[in-house]
DNA sequence: TGTACATCAGTGAACGCGCGTTCACTGATGTAC
DNA sequence: TGTACATCAGTGAACGCGCGTTCACTGATGTAC
């Protein structure tokens, strides 16, 4: 393959961004190597740096990609309520109530702890992005995706039409998520793994308020 | 050095592994190499495999000690405010508060973000951990930890003599905590990361109810 | 207590390995005429 | 539209580097008598 077309060469370019957003939130970002990147896309090292100014600038491009990702699926779940098939005569706030708690009962989910490679990169990467130095193309990477998680997380929250939400509410539920998120993974094989899901899936979802259609959403993959 | 007496070489094995409980909460598990934990304590690599079985046994039990290291000085804070000077005629139920709260703003301090080496190894190696595989000596030593950690503030608060403690709302707690540390590591640098720790902090002391005295050591050092 | 000797903590060179990055090269793509 | 040529995406060998681990060796420590 000595000379692939420019409309190729954007497609292997996005391949290999695509295999490393989903490679850097499994093994993190010092286990992936450039070879493995780009095998990916199937191609060699030696063309990596047509595209990529080093791998930093990879990895940090893949950390938006990750975000960026679920930021739309957010999105997605949110307006797709809108226009539901059985949005029928519901109230808009319930519409957006539903929304918010199948993401929260999705983002809680063994599914969700199983799989980090298509899963949240704030509890993927968190742990990356701090060990990075403060002007490191990944730190800002994640700061960026952080801000725009908050924006998602108040606009979800908004749609349930109850108080409205001040930042602060949202900051502690995203640190009380993404803290089970982490430290659930991290205790994975044990039984307080599940544990730290289920109390904290409970919590924000209103304890024992939740409806038996939000109950039967709990384990819903995301 | 060329044969070190039984008590210098017992020193020396303790010596590389608090070194390595500093360097593994700071840089990640990986990023720690062997003649740089050897050269902690004054040696070269060569005599690091009389005292480890190998790289993953130290990171290992530098995670134990990490853990250890923070238990005992929660069980202090606990115990000492019991004996403490200005005990007085305190209610135990307000003495125990008084630790809890102290513990709690420490824990989301300035301070506590800034300076991971010696902070919370549950929040520092949570990202680490969860990359080990299951039967992996660091996601065991991690696991022990953290349930370790549980127990410990269920002591601290069940000394604030407050509703009794179960372990779920221990769980939402701690993820609150640990996932705001994470957090705010990770947006080091930006605003967003003073609001994470304050929303978090201000939360779990019980938002605007704190007392005067807990407001005044919500900055203190941990 | 003194002597002879086995033990073993620590040394430093060496190993194979995979890493990030560089570079001369290939040959199809893209373009100017 | 066809031809000539410049561009450049991808190849694969090579680089220097630091890693985890092994090992023959040194010589003070610890022990048996």
């Amino acid at each position: 393959m000595p000379r692939a077309s420019r409309a190729e060469a954007e497609r292997h370019r996005e391949q290999v961004i695509a295999a490393t957003a989903k490679l850097v939130r499994t093994h993190g970002a010092d286990k992936v190597s450039v070879p493995q990147a780009m095998a990916a896309a199937g191609l060699t090292h030696g063309g990596f740096y047509r595209h990529f100014a080093s791998k930093d600038d990879l990895i940090a491009q893949a950390c938006s990609a990750a975000f960026a990702e679920r930021l739309a699926a957010m999105d997605d779940l949110a307006e797709g309520e809108d226009a539901g098939p059985d949005a029928g005569e519901d109230t808009g706030e319930e519409r957006g109530r539903g929304a918010r708690a199948a993401f929260l009962a999705a983002y809680l989910s063994t599914l969700h702890r199983d799989n980090p490679a298509l899963g949240c990169a704030a509890a993927a990467l968190a742990v990356d992005a701090a060990r990075a130095e403060p002007g490191d193309p990944l730190r800002r990477a994640y700061t960026d995706g952080m801000r725009n998680l908050v924006d998602a997380m108040e606009r979800l929250t908004r749609k349930s039409g109850a108080d409205s939400p001040d930042e602060r509410t949202i900051l502690v539920e995203l640190s009380s998520m993404i803290g089970a998120l982490v430290l659930s993974r991290a205790c994975a094989g044990d039984d307080l793994s599940d544990r730290i899901l289920t109390a904290v899936r409970d919590h924000v979802l209103g304890d024992d308020g939740r409806t038996p259609e939000e109950k039967g959403s709990s384990e819903a993959a995301e």
